[in-house]
RNA sequence: GGGGGAUUUCCCGAGUGGCCAAAGGGGACAGACUGUAAAUCUGCUGGCACCGCCUUCGGUGGUUCGAAUCCACCAUCCCCCA
C-alpha cells in the first residue's frame, strides 16, 4: 500500500496505493473539497487540470448536508462528485476545534449544535466511522479532538488520553464496518491522529501509544492553530522519530508553501490546507517569487500572467490586469481562476519537491525556495 | 411671468446655533486568512509640525462669543401654476 522509495535526510519520497485511482506519489498535497467540491467553483474535471492526486472532504459537513445516507444511496462520494481518484475524509475532529462554541465534549463523544440550524448532532468515534464508511472514502481519519492553542498542560493531557481511547474505538468500529457485506468501500483505510498540543512529552507519549494500533497511516493534528511556526516545527521534530517509518505521515491542515517544504524536510508525506483555496478567493495568489495580492491597484494594467514561470491553464492565457478586473467587479470567474492557479501551484510545488528528492537535490531546493515563497513580490 | 423646494467631505446621504473634520452606506485604497460556520473579516478614506492647529458643508457679504446650521444678495438645478 505505501512504500518509501527514496530518502534524502529525513525527507521521504514514497508511493501510496488507494482503493481508487492511480498510485499517489508522495510527498503530496491533498486538495480540500470540504463539502464535496473545491470552494470557488471547481469540479472533479478541474481537479485533473490542476494536477490533483487526492481530494479531501469532511465528515461533519457531509453528514449535515446532504447527509451521509444520501451520499451512500447515490453510490458513495466518488460516484456522487464524479471523482474517481483517492479521497480522504476528515473525521469531524477539526470541527471540535473550529466550532468550539457550538459543542460539548464527553467521553462518549461530542454533541454539536449544527452551525446551520442549531439542531443537536452527536458524533463519537463510532458515528464518525459510520459516516465515513457511508461516504466510502479511501482514507478515514480517526475521530480526535483538535485542541485550541494555547492549551493548559492538564487539559491537553486529559484530551490526548481521550483521543487515544477514541482511536481504539475507531479501530474496532472501522474493522467491523469494513467487513460488512454491503460496505461502500471495503478497501477503506484508517489513519490515527497524534495530539498533545505544544507539549513534546505528551506528543511523544501519545505517538508511542497510537503507533501500537494497527492503522494504515498516522497524522499529526492540532498544529498550525496559532502557535509560532518554530514551535510547530519543534513538535514535528519531536514526534517524527516515533512515527512508524513504513507508514505514511500526514501533517494535518498545513500549510504555507514554506511550511510544506519544511514539513517534508522533517519527514512528512501528506499535507492538506484550505489556505491556497481560501487565499485565492480573497485575491492572494502564490508565485515562485512570493505572493501577490491581485486586487492591488498596481496590477490594473499589468499584462503579465500571475506567474511567468507557471504553465497552469490560467497563467497560459490570462493577465493580472484581467484577473484584477474580475475580482474588483466581483465576477465569480475571478475566484475560480484564482483557485485553479493556487491549487495548481501547490500541486506543482509538491511535484518539484518530489523531483528534487529523486535527484538528491532537495536541500538545494529547500534553501532556494523555503524563504522566498514566504515573501511578497 | 408667479409660487415652492434643493445645493454637505470621491459618490449617495444624515446633520437646522456650540458635544462637527461632520452619522450611515457606497466606492477607492490596504491588510488578515494554515484538517473551511470564511465569495469572509479588519483597517483606512481633508491637511499638518497629528493628545493640538489649519482649511472644508454652491458663492459673496452679514448677525453672533461661536455658523454646515440664522439673514441678504448671487449662481445652478428640480417641481407646480400660467
Amino acid at each position: 500500500m505505501f512504500k518509501v522509495i527514496k530518502k534524502q535526510g529525513r525527507a521521504r519520497r514514497g508511493q501510496f496505493q488507494c482503493a481508487h485511482g492511480d498510485m499517489v506519489q508522495t510527498p503530496v498535497f491533498m486538495n480540500v473539497g470540504t463539502q464535496g467540491a473545491i470552494k470557488g467553483g471547481l469540479s472533479a474535471f478541474d481537479l485533473k487540470d490542476i494536477g490533483c492526486q487526492i481530494e479531501l472532504s469532511n465528515t461533519y459537513h457531509l453528514h449535515l448536508r446532504p447527509g451521509d445516507d444520501v451520499v451512500r444511496q447515490m453510490g458513495g462520494l466518488h460516484r456522487f462528485m464524479r471523482w474517481d481518484g483517492p479521497i480522504l475524509t476528515d473525521s469531524g475532529g477539526f470541527q471540535v476545534f473550529s466550532l468550539a462554541g457550538l459543542r460539548k465534549i464527553k467521553e462518549e463523544g461530542v454533541t454539536f449544535a449544527s452551525h446551520i440550524d442549531g439542531h443537536r448532532i452527536f458524533m463519537g468515534p463510532e458515528e464518525s466511522m459510520q459516516i465515513q464508511s457511508h461516504l466510502g472514502s479511501d482514507i478515514a481519519m480517526a475521530f480526535d479532538e483538535c485542541v485550541e492553542n494555547p492549551a493548559k498542560y492538564e487539559y491537553a493531557k486529559e484530551s490526548c488520553e481521550r483521543t487515544l481511547r477514541w482511536l481504539q474505538r475507531c479501530k474496532i468500529e472501522h474493522d467491523r464496518l469494513n467487513s460488512l457485506p454491503d460496505t461502500v468501500n471495503p478497501g477503506q483505510m484508517l489513519f490515527g491522529i497524534n495530539q498533545g498540543a505544544t507539549f513534546a512529552d505528551l506528543r511523544i507519549w501519545h505517538m508511542k501509544e497510537i503507533a501500537q494500533i494497527d492503522c494504515d497511516g498516522f497524522a499529526i493534528g492540532g498544529l498550525a492553530v496559532g502557535e509560532p511556526t518554530e514551535v510547530m516545527y519543534q513538535i514535528i521534530e519531536a514526534v517524527e522519530p516515533f512515527m512508524p517509518a513504513e507508514k505514511p505521515r500526514y501533517l494535518m491542515g498545513v500549510g504555507t508553501p514554506s511550511n510544506l517544504i519544511e514539513g517534508v524536510a522533517r519527514g512528512i508525506d501528506f499535507f492538506d490546507c484550505v489556505m491556497p483555496a481560501r487565499n485565492a478567493r480573497h485575491g492572494k495568489l502564490f508565485t515562485w517569487q512570493g505572493t501577490v495580492n491581485i486586487k492591488n491597484a498596481r496590477y490594473k494594467t499589468d499584462d503579465r500572467p500571475i506567474d511567468e514561470n507557471c504553465d497552469c491553464p490560467v497563467c497560459r492565457q490570462f493577465s493580472r490586469a484581467y484577473l484584477r478586473h474580475l475580482f474588483i467587479a466581483e465576477e465569480m470567474l475571478g475566484m475560480r481562476l484564482a483557485v485553479m492557479h493556487n491549487l495548481y501551484f501547490y500541486n506543482q510545488l509538491m511535484q518539484k519537491i518530489r523531483d528534487a528528492i529523486d535527484a538528491d537535490a532537495f536541500e538545494n531546493f529547500r534553501s532556494e525556495y523555503s524563504e522566498k515563497l514566504a515573501g511578497r513580490i
